[in-house]
DNA sequence: TATGAATGAGACTTCATTCAT
DNA sequence: GATGAATGAAGTCTCATTCAT
């Protein structure tokens, strides 16, 4: 089917434009016409495409969400320590939150605008992502790798770090992404400190 | 003055609700008629007390930024370690998120809804909030207390970790909000790791 | 009665101010706010004096109105020619348009905004006037003084040509407010041409 | 183009609707909803057409203030004496007044509700439209045919007595729209009297 | 596929007006 | 005499959405 190919594509196109735009704006002050106009088309068109606006922020949710899972589970699936999986894990959430800044602060940003069905998703999934690094905190914390803390909100802590990139890693300043990437994790698993300054 | 007394103090419970409310749904999302009925009058009546909605947003922003300024520049004056103060900076940083999530939410959430003027006001205030941070990582390092890394990016990666307690933090979940606090703390200073693991 | 006297200097002073702010932004764009701010106190108190801003129109109209009707009744009771009697109510008319220019433009422009009776006192007024006009110029036309031309629309033009100094005559611009008052007779009474030039 | 076609119709027609309502009752009182009901449709769909209430005023002003720029324009052009001239442009604007007495009531009276550039346009034109018959009278003086007054005020004078007609001139009412706009011309050339009463 | 045209719902805002103090 | 506080009605404007073409 051919037309499905093109169809896929094009609404693609218009997730990739709705994105920015939303991120830009926020999803309630982003104008369809925003969207439309930014594709070259007209408002209307849009609605060949997707079912209304919610759709389109549902669609962009669900891509996030399945972006994130799909990093996640390859990590756990991999070889190596537990401390290299939480800093692959780690690494990973963040250079995607620098590389489509704007997707996910959507996906972060408008929770309470999802339509129901997609904001369970939304949320089953972040109980689900949550659990796994935090599974894996505790195994760390057992094999004494890891200082024993409170497991699930150390992993939303370190989440929370890294979503932040979004917010403001800029390229210009003078870090590469790689470099952004590697501090999230650097700060997260070593802290500030020297290790000689806590003994 | 007790005009003065009952015009601020009206205004303030306003600003209350509506923190509350613009937190829950968003400030675009929000309507001056879900406001005004948590305060128990008429959309019309918050007109006597604030220009137009976006005033309101304004005030919110102002008052938080400027919470968050008195915070810093209290521990920054304080006798102590280089540590110590990262330590108390965090920790109000995320006491106050953790105490007002709405309205701190509010504040990183709707920048873009702002006011030029306000808008220029947080943004101005946010640079000079990071920037102190970052002097006192220079700081640090220098004494070879932290690590040495990148200051700003670490600054606003430690404060984005803080911020993330407004979403997340829920007092019913086990950790008080000191804990949540000190967990805060501990990671950004000491990592997930235990001193010997890295070594 | 002091108080009484108090009260009517005090509304006229209003009235005054409410000409003014009515003339410059017209009556429905102009708001009692506006009228009070320049009055030095607020909204409210307006309504110790007037019943609300229709009444407020209406005293205007009617003071307009009787102040052209005390005017013509007097050149009317005067002796002298007929062309003198015309030419005295014009000079007249076109003086109150000079020297109250707000005042009458209100008078002229707003007669929609008048409650009912208002309304109707205003339209007979106008009626009356230019009714005993219409009359004069046909007394003249009989005597041989004026061309024959049909009276009342000629009354409702040289009234015309005199209301409009109200909307473009300004001080600044080389005529006195005489000087213009005589110049809408002259025209009225003996057009644009020499006399040599039509014979 | 029949959809270039279609859209100016449509627009005009609204223009149409709305110069009426709005001449009657004032912009500022009268609603969009008037003008909606007026054309069969909704509030919204006004804003297909327009921006927003002020363009619309805006339109009125530019329609109105070309049309007379053009009349004056032709007979300006024309050959004929300086009378000949100025009796046109005299008719032709009195004319203009009297077929359409709404269109030129609003754009007289609600000059200080139009947007900043419109009114620029007006009155820029109003500047150049009285200077034409300014200097046209200049001329005539300087001839002889004209006794010699004042140019730039006679001109405002004899253009507010043929605004007049908008505001009075009733069909019903006896006289023809030709011989009203006769009456004018005739006024303002001859004046009331006879040429022997003068001299 | 896409658009022109229109709608309906709802939002923000303004303002004359009231009334207790 | 005057004000602070509040209301209700109305008006402008925005937008997602629809539908015939």
């Amino acid at each position: 089917m051919p037309t499905d190919r093109l169809d896929n594509t094009r609404r693609e196109e218009i997730l990739d434009v709705a994105a920015e735009i939303f991120g830009k704006k926020g999803y309630r002050a982003a104008t369809l016409n925003d969207v439309a106009k930014a594709m070259g088309f007209t408002r209307a068109a849009l609605y060949y495409y997707f079912e209304n606006k919610q759709e389109m922020l549902a669609a962009l949710s669900d891509m996030a969400g399945l972006h994130l899972m799909t990093q996640l589970d390859k990590r756990l699936a991999e070889d190596g320590t537990t401390l290299d999986k939480v800093r692959g894990i780690l690494l990973d959430h963040a250079s995607a939150f620098i590389r489509q800044p704007r997707l996910f602060s959507v996906f972060q940003a408008e929770v309470s605008e999802l339509p129901t069905a997609a904001r369970q998703r939304l949320e089953s999934g972040e109980r689900a992502y949550i659990g796994a690094i935090a599974s894996l905190l505790e195994v760390g914390m057992d094999e004494g790798t890891f200082a024993r803390r409170p497991a699930k909100p150390s992993a939303l802590a370190m989440v929370g770090m890294a979503n932040s990139v979004a917010r403001w890693y800029r390229p210009q300043a003078g870090l590469s992404a790689k470099e952004v990437g590697e501090l999230i994790v650097d700060l997260c698993v070593g802290g500030l400190t020297t290790p000689s300054a806590l003994s």
